[in-house]
DNA sequence: TCAAAAATTGAAATCGCTTTGAATAGACTT
DNA sequence: AAGTCTATTCAAAGCGATTTCAATTTTTGA
């Protein structure tokens, strides 16, 4: 069924269906109607190839994925949000997965020479993220989902790591604590850095000295934090809390210390950025889990949002927005141990 | 850069250019030089829209989630891989989310219409599955990842969870279990289905009674597995082993093991279904953990491959793949204990 | 009632590619 | 040397929508 014949089938132009379907001003009423109901009836929908060819507008926003990785839970929960708030406006996400750093940015080269979308969703930058530059230079439209070094303005959304951190951190030397593991993201990684930044501002307000050994750079998986866990309880003297990355950090964690014997919340006390996953409920640990909370799938729904406020002629560099941190007070998090 | 301009640029017809670049036999092959070596120094890429109006292909594959849960975990190890094959050919995928049957029905319809996509990647069907029928009817080539009770020919590629669970259940019950709880995926669905019947076909092998208090069927979560778990411990006689639909529910299962104060592997065991998740290895759990195992990512790769078959014209009836899966031992499955 | 303005419709151009059918040039036969 | 083949190249017609510009009909105002 095309717009020929559906036009055909009406006695109309395709001009006037055309019209009447767009919802432009200069048709009747009455025909709108009949157009209306007719492509209804007939199931009748434009191609979506023809569309675009017409428009010039893919329809689509792009999402390039490097290495098999990065579609894990964070990823998924991320464009559950976007999905959610692009879907109302009938734009696709189109997946690409890549190996490299060489790859990824081939990849947005040909997204930008093929015009497959119309813009593009940047995660997991990097403190100077050549990939925004590119993307910069080729004239795609993107959002970053955190933020990097840049010149030019770009749009971003992001939460604010370091205060979450910097909060998280000072709340555990005033239970008392002293030697505070960070198990933080992968070095050079903006949101790892400011995390950073955070744990040591609150450390150095303090007074406190700082020792590298309690700090690791990973990614975020319960086995990777298990073993992490594992050798910085080995050390003496011992961390008495743990900042843990993500939740499956958290999980790592806590095998670690039941594993020595300990007990959370009270031998060794930790507080997890909690992205909200729904199939892992802080509140529903044992015990209970104290959290940075920030829902990850509310930021990619609020991205979504911002780049159709881009595509929608919005100067990137009015589009900024950093999201507080909620700090979650719960069982795992209680006063340092008197040795 | 349009293959106008490119054609211009070199002096010669787009006719010729594009030809050149799509690998026709009737171009000299000096010219064939010439164009592709211009293309590639400026950089010219086919337009998709253009394109795909032009060859009639959409160069994209369709995913319809339902819910915000279906982008779960599961969801993005089997997109990754089906990403990993279809990258190759430079198709992309198109995600779609969706809230409910209805909505999934009228996207497939869309999709239809609208041309948006080759074929789709249908999957967790149900029994008898609408969806199915429904595509046949829309005539959009499609492939089921699980099976379907239909008529109609259909390409699918399923893991044989019948077998997976009847081997899991033979091997609890030779271990002297007798009180084996099974926690299952949702009712209806034709995995869990298949599970629920290697189950029964292993107890009444034995002869051994069917408790339905022992079944569960839910979503594949840490919590719900947790809540189902502890109060099936609850039941006197309790049960001696747990067969986990996932490694979620494998996690779920353990805390309420540990919450109820029992050991693993001792007290109760379990075997866990293994999706083989990189950052959740049965290996390195405490205690390792006994699994039925199959890759969902090599399954969406393979998927994908198959899809490919399809839409190059192999009959879709010719297209059955039943994987085997794997029974791996580990230290969470032992003797039952003695009370 | 009639010209001018407003409302409504349509023909044809356009988007950037592929592909059909025709044209040209060079090579080969006889 | 003329005629026939082959090997190359090109002009133009789609693909299915939107949109510009022109044409037609209806309303309005004096």
């Amino acid at each position: 069924m095309r717009l020929k014949d559906l036009a055909e089938h009406l006695g109309l132009s395709q001009t006037t269906v055309s019209r009447a379907l767009n919802g432009y001003p200069e048709v009747k009423e009455a025909t709108r109607l009949r157009v209306a109901e007719a492509a209804d009836q007939l199931g009748y929908r434009p191609n979506a190839s023809a569309l675009r060819l017409a428009t010039g507008r893919a329809g689509a926003v792009g999402l390039v994925l490097r290495g098999a990785g990065e579609l894990g839970p964070h990823m998924s929960e991320f464009m559950g949000g976007i999905s959610e708030r692009l879907s109302a406006d009938e734009i696709d996400i189109l997946l690409i997965t890549v190996d490299t750093l060489q790859d990824e940015m081939a990849a947005y080269q040909r997204l930008a020479a093929s015009q497959k979308v119309d813009a593009i969703v940047l995660q997991s930058p990097t403190l100077s993220d050549v990939r925004a530059e590119q993307l910069l230079d080729l004239k795609i439209p993107f959002i970053l989902h955190g933020r990097t070094n840049i010149s030019r303005p770009v749009a971003w959304m992001d939460i604010d790591n370091t205060g979450a951190i910097e909060r998280a951190t000072s709340h555990l030397l005033d239970l008392g604590h002293r030697r505070i593991a960070l198990l933080n993201g992968l070095k050079g990684r903006t949101f790892a850095e400011h995390r950073e930044l955070g744990y040591m501002a609150a450390l150095s307000g303090r007074g406190v000295a700082f020792d590298p050994a309690l700090i690791g750079n990973s990614i975020f998986t319960d086995e990777v934090a298990f073993r992490m866990a594992q050798s910085m309880l080995e050390l003496r003297p011992r961390p008495t809390a743990f900042l843990a990355g993500s939740m499956m950090t958290a999980l790592g964690v806590f095998r670690a210390i039941r594993q020595a014997g300990m007990t959370l919340g009270t031998d060794v006390s930790m507080i997890a950025h909690d992205d909200v996953f729904p199939y892992l409920n802080a509140d529903n640990m044992y015990p209970t889990m104290s959290t940075t909370r920030s829902s990850i799938r509310q930021a990619g729904s609020r991205i979504a949002e911002l780049l159709l406020q881009l595509l929608g002629g919005k100067p990137a560099g009015d589009i900024h927005e950093l999201w507080p941190v909620e700090l979650v007070l719960r069982e795992s998090s209680g006063p340092a141990p008197l040795f």
